[in-house]
DNA sequence: AATGGTTTTGGGAGCGCTCTCATAATCATA
DNA sequence: TATGATTATGAGAGCGCTCCCAAAACCATT
């Protein structure tokens, strides 16, 4: 019962190996009466195919890699990518893949993945987590070594490779858009790191709204962080010598923080200071803030980036494609509301 | 330049496939001319060995599965579950071997997954995440196509089976009594599902500690919930009815929802209630909470499980292990001083 | 120089599957 | 019933590696 081979499913059903391959697989032309005695004898014995051999034979391994790289492993805790990976995971699993996880939390460990990835028969093709600099590497690697590829996030050097991202300069205008209709004055920004093309993205839509309304933009309301909560904490800190009236904050782990600083100067959201997030988490898992945000779609993105990475493996890698999602706006209470703004 | 294999390299370095395999795999017995030279072909090639060809050769894929079931997917955006594939990660890349992820997010995935794992070449070993009665199906299925497995979190039935835990009754039981230390008399407890080992388990070193104090143990006391932070909320909520001066709640999550609704009531923390929490998620990078609770070594979970997986591989199945990991209790300032206590 | 022991190398037989090609069985049509 | 077209099945050649066994090369003895 130990480990039974095509081969002697095949003796057992009284027919031959390849008949037993074409079962498994689906095939068409075999007439009834075969299938179904096949398919009892794999019942029966509980047969499961040799998926080394099945790779091996096929060149095709069913399997894709997901590359976390060394610049988000520290933001890893974030609830951004318990998301992302349940959109990939579902996906994997509709398509019946199996998902290969590479976190990589040092240089050192970056080394030895890269390495054992590119290896034949391994994988199919990756998703790769970027958008900053430090991850073009990841991404030159997988190019030299010929491995399909989606990239999650724009990435710097995004003309030969495909990658889904959602328009972030248009989603972040968006919202300061928001802002400046409710009438706030003086709109700050916290950015993301200014290495990572979300970060430059973002602050590209605020710079876009301010300077349309024509006040001119003052740099001392724009301050750069890192998409930590503590980050955000320390950016507020020095905003609020500032006197902003409401601030653009480039996600909302860093907005947690600025609302943190907020409620020690105490100070009220959103009638001394207005917050707009960005991403939509389930934050309210863990607090009690009614934070107006940009929905990024994340479980969506997961999915689609699937999607696309098994088109390119299926088709070939033709042009790389960019496949942009929508955000919106999603507002809730910290925003403020028209009246308030005016009073 | 595209696909080499052993012997295209060994044609090259003038020797044979067997040599060039020792090559590669680092065998002993080699001499260093032919090593070095060897070696120089490889680099100037960029050979990367085919990894489903080693697998079916050598029946062992160097890869292990992580398995997320139904009864967890719905809490994976709790932030235990990045630290705890951080671990995993770690211990992966470390020993060279790849992580497979599935998460299962509903049961007709599950059989799909199911079905898929046991194949041959595919996985050396799984670590299952457990501590609920739906997922003995998982487990036993495992069993019985005799994969090696390490459950994280003791199951139901762990007689046949690895896994490695903390001592759940122990850490509740100390951390009960740390609040009765300070004087708190109205002593209650906020529950994890009582379906899973781990709500059960606090449970008990909850009521050892109450019941050995002598007052008696009061069922109003004690309200089951579901380690969600609403869960968390409305267990609250209910309990302040029956005016408690602590509380011990069995998870971080939750803990964040009793406080949340502690202070919709205008009490204070820990003045009027004191809190004790479970788990010690990087809590505070969502919240300026400074939450007494037991911390779960959950990294070193993650990387140790792994280790005992490997050995479990390496070493066939012998008795089943079981590896219990220190939880301590980490003072803040939610459970009081006992000057508060007693004022 | 012959003997026996130790390293180092090569050859061959799989691992269990897929996939093409050839053959056999079946069917429809004249 | 013979003919060709169609469908169902089998045989064989790999896929690229590991690992055992035998042969060759090397080494130190006597």
């Amino acid at each position: 019962m130990a480990n039974l081979t095509l081969e002697d499913i095949a003796k057992k059903a009284g027919v031959s190996r390849s008949t037993v391959s074409r079962v498994v697989n689906g095939h068409e032309n075999i007439s009834d009466g075969v299938r179904q005695r096949v398919l009892k004898v794999i019942k029966e014995t509980g047969y499961r195919p040799n998926s080394a051999a099945r790779t091996l034979a096929s060149q095709r391994s069913q399997m894709i890699g997901l590359v976390l790289p060394h610049s988000v492993s520290l933001l890893f805790t974030d609830p951004y990518f318990p998301q992302l990976l349940k959109g990939i995971s579902q996906a994997c699993n509709q398509y019946d893949y199996t998902l290969a996880f590479f976190l990589v939390s040092s240089k050192k460990e970056e080394e030895k993945i890269l390495k054992r990835m590119p290896n034949k028969g391994l994988l199919d093709g990756v998703l790769v987590q970027s958008g900053h600099h430090g991850d073009q590497g990841i991404i030159g690697h997988m190019i030299d070594a010929k491995i399909p590829q989606v990239v999650l996030g724009r990435p710097f050097r995004s003309d030969n490779v495909s990658y889904i991202d959602i328009d972030n300069i248009r989603a972040a205008y968006y919202a300061v858009s928001h802002l400046v209709r409710l009438g706030y004055q003086r709109i700050a920004t916290i950015t993301g790191p200014l290495e990572s093309t979300a970060g430059l993205d973002r602050l590209e839509g605020y710079t876009k709204v301010i300077e349309e309304r024509g006040n001119g933009l003052h740099q001392d309301l724009v301050i750069e962080s890192d998409f930590t909560e503590l980050g955000g904490y320390y950016a507020m800190e020095k905003l609020l010598q500032k006197h902003p009236d409401a601030v653009f904050v480039a996600s909302d782990t860093m907005a947690m923080g600025a609302i943190r600083a907020i409620k020690e100067h105490n100070l009220k959201i959103p009638e001394d200071i207005a917050i707009i997030g960005f991403d939509d988490l389930p934050m309210r898992t863990f607090t009690d803030v009614e934070l107006t945000t940009v929905r990024q779609p994340v479980i969506e993105m997961g999915r689609k980036s699937v999607e696309l990475l098994l088109d390119l493996i299926e088709n070939g890698t033709q042009p790389p494609r960019h496949m942009i999602l929508d955000a919106k706006l999603v507002v809730r209470a910290t925003c403020g509301s028209i009246k308030n703004a005016r009073s």
